[in-house]
DNA sequence: GCCGGGATCGTCT
DNA sequence: GACGATCCCGGCA
């Protein structure tokens, strides 16, 4: 299945994260190869977004927003959880949060990397809890600060394969989690997920 | 089952 | 010096 390339990312940023929807995550590690379907997204539009990072100018953690299309944004979350981000459109800060993924390949190897980084035992863990939320996928997939900045189209360590889109009725929309303190922004319908699936963070 | 709070630290004010 | 784009556990029902 073909990887994404760079005029997939290119596109308006709500229309990548709809498009994302359904598409396949490869994650090539030590262990083998991790593959995901992204199940749940939320998109970060720029300056005028109160709840996204980048400011009028770019810092040391959000340069990368800055750049071209389709790079890896990686920030640590509460002190303890990566998080992982798309970037999109060549002239704009702006952002895909990737919030839920459901296992298709190597779900043992995703087992094996949540326990490690939790006190959970490794029995305790069921296919759903694996990968639903942009924490746990996180650790599932191993991304943390080594893949800041990294290309999806040419990197051989994390891309993302092409999948038909999905029916626009399968798609809904609803306001982002977690950033009560945006403003008007807060009750934007920038989260879209797809309807009915188990991997889903929240509803 | 649901709810409340603690962990933990990089980033920006 | 304050604050999260979260996760997990414990307490209570």
């Amino acid at each position: 299945m073909a990887k994404l390339g760079r005029r997939f990312y290119n596109q308006d940023t709500n229309q990548v994260a709809r498009q994302l929807l359904g598409k396949i995550l490869v994650r090539p590690t030590a262990a083998g190869i991790l593959k995901g379907r992204i199940v749940e997204v939320e998109s970060y539009l720029g300056k005028k977004d109160r709840a996204a990072h980048v400011q009028d100018e770019p810092t040391e953690r959000t340069k990368v927003i800055f750049k071209k299309a389709g790079r890896v944004y990686v920030y640590l979350c509460y002190g303890v959880h990566w998080q992982f981000n798309i970037t999109t459109t060549k002239d704009k800060p702006e952002c895909i949060l990737i919030r839920a993924l459901e296992p298709v390949t190597g779900s043992e190897i995703m087992k094996d990397n949540r326990a490690q980084h939790s006190s959970i035992e490794r029995e305790r863990f069921n296919l759903k809890e694996l990968t639903n939320g942009p924490g746990k996928l996180c650790q599932a997939f191993q991304i943390n600060e080594d893949l800041y900045g990294e290309d999806l189209v040419n990197s051989d360590q994390i891309w993302i394969n092409h999948q038909p889109d999905l029916p626009v009725d399968q798609i809904k929309t609803a306001a982002r989690v977690g950033v009560n303190y945006a403003g008007s922004w807060a009750d934007k319908k920038l989260r879209f997920y797809i309807q009915d699936n188990d991997f889903v963070s929240t509803v």
